[in-house]
RNA sequence: GAGGCAUUGGUGUAGUGGCAGCACAGCAGUUUGUGGCACUGCUAGCACCGGUUCAAAUCCGGUAUGCCUCC
């Protein structure tokens, strides 16, 4: 892989550059959509293709589960096994340490929406487990969410398992906290994912793909500091910054205020799980070149398009007689196609395709707005 | 013509004298490195008229409607 940088802006720290892999460029600042299992959700190969999407991030925790690397390996790796030709991204399972962990038990997401009454008595403390998955020193031993069966996953494991998927950018593994642990609970876990970034490094056997190493440090700013001068010190390939992003845009921005500027310019800086549309700006602004999304693809299947003004919701009745596309500025396949009345039925009806069309067009409509980002840099008003 | 049985939100049902419950539909909201169709609210009902009772969807009488049986 090779990141090179095209234009910086004077106005922010905002980058346009060019990602290069054996599979292809990728253009950045740019959205990665989410193909946990080896598929863009409800979409084939060419139609994510038709979506403009230039990269696609993958799950090393999911796809050792189903259906095994040892079958992606034997299919040639996941880029064949899954008919994609363009650039691709394994997660490394750390999220799962989370969302099956704390997450599931807590019910709270990586971002703290509700504050008053959630902090106090109900604060994860320092060497507390989580109730159904055990991290310890040297990984995380996961119960699977298929069968129930016990599985152990640390940082040499992932390796493996991401090297035999053979995805062109690979994560480093390690523990993604919930805005609900404290401090004590912080030190501790970034002690660990240090330990299991190192671990990451020696256990890569070949320089074919990139390793990127994942900042942690929750919403703690001398700790963020830190995790950033530590991956930055360490010869990954680039960077993912990870963990809980506080409780609102305000201390995401200050999170990420206080790691991009302790990351070397010249490697790409990935922003995990992030990306409503109105949080692109801000986030590229900031000096992310890369960031992650389920929202395009999840609000889809559940019938929510988004659009110039807003969003739609389009098992809503009321768009039942809206004739309209669904954006008629967006040129998207569906919007030239389909009316809103036509979509809305297909969610009352509950037919698949409603789902598939809407993630068509939220993915269509995600990526050109990106495009347009790209180009405010290029045009130096970013 | 006579007798029997039934009638509970829009739909399907639970409730044998003590706050009328459930499911679906309808309406609205939530979803940020995806545990695949989720979650959270809200709306809406005892066919009608009388009687018994402290208290009736529930017991009694009548009316309406539907189904069944007999002449």
């Amino acid at each position: 892989m090779e990141f090179k940088i095209l234009k910086k802006s004077k106005k922010s720290r905002a980058r346009l550059g060019v990602l290069k892999t054996s599979h292809g460029e990728v253009l950045t600042p740019s959205l990665v959509p989410v193909a946990t299992r080896a598929t863009v959700k409800t979409l084939s190969a060419d139609e994510a293709k038709a979506t403009k999407s230039q990269i696609l991030i993958s799950n090393t925790f999911h796809l050792h589960l189903r259906p095994g690397e040892k079958i992606l390996k034997s299919a040639g790796g996941i880029h064949k096994f899954m008919n994609w030709d363009r650039p691709l991204m394994t997660d490394s399972g750390g999220f799962q340490v989370f969302s099956l962990g704390f997450g599931r038990d807590t019910k709270v997401g990586k971002i703290l929406k509700i504050f008053p009454g959630v902090h106090g008595e109900k604060d994860i403390k320092k060497n507390t487990q989580p109730k159904f998955l055990k991290i310890t020193d040297d990984g995380v031993t996961f119960r699977s969410p298929i069968d129930g069966r016990e599985l152990f996953m640390g940082p040499r494991e992932s390796i493996k398992i991401q090297e035999n998927i053979g995805a062109d950018i690979i994560f480093a593994f390690d523990e993604c906290t919930s805005p609900l642990a404290e401090r004590a609970y912080i030190v501790e876990s970034l002690k660990r994912t240090h330990v299991w970034a190192k671990a990451c490094l020696k256990a890569r056997k070949s320089k074919n793909q990139a390793l990127f190493g994942i900042i942690q440090g929750s919403h703690f700013k001398d700790l963020r500091e830190e995790s950033a001068g530590f991956i930055n010190s360490l010869p990954f390939d680039g960077f993912g910054i990870g963990g809980d992003l506080g409780s609102s845009k305000e201390m995401m921005r200050d999170i990420l205020k206080w790691t991009i500027p302790r990351l070397n310019e010249e490697r790409p800086r990935h922003l995990l799980g992030i990306g409503y549309l109105e949080d692109m700006e801000d986030v590229i602004k900031s000096g992310i070149d890369l960031f992650d999304c389920t929202v395009p693809t999840h609000y889809g299947r559940r019938g929510i398009a988004f659009v110039s003004g807003g969003k739609l919701n389009l098992n809503q009745s009321k768009y039942l007689k809206d004739k309209n596309p669904l954006d008629k500025k967006c040129i998207c396949m569906v919007c030239e196609t389909y009316t809103r009345s036509y979509l809305c039925h297909l969610f009352r009806a509950e037919e698949i395709t409603g789902m598939k069309l809407l993630t068509f067009h939220n993915l269509y409509f995600f990526n050109t707005y990106v495009e347009i980002l790209r180009e405010k840099i290029k045009k130096g008003i970013l």
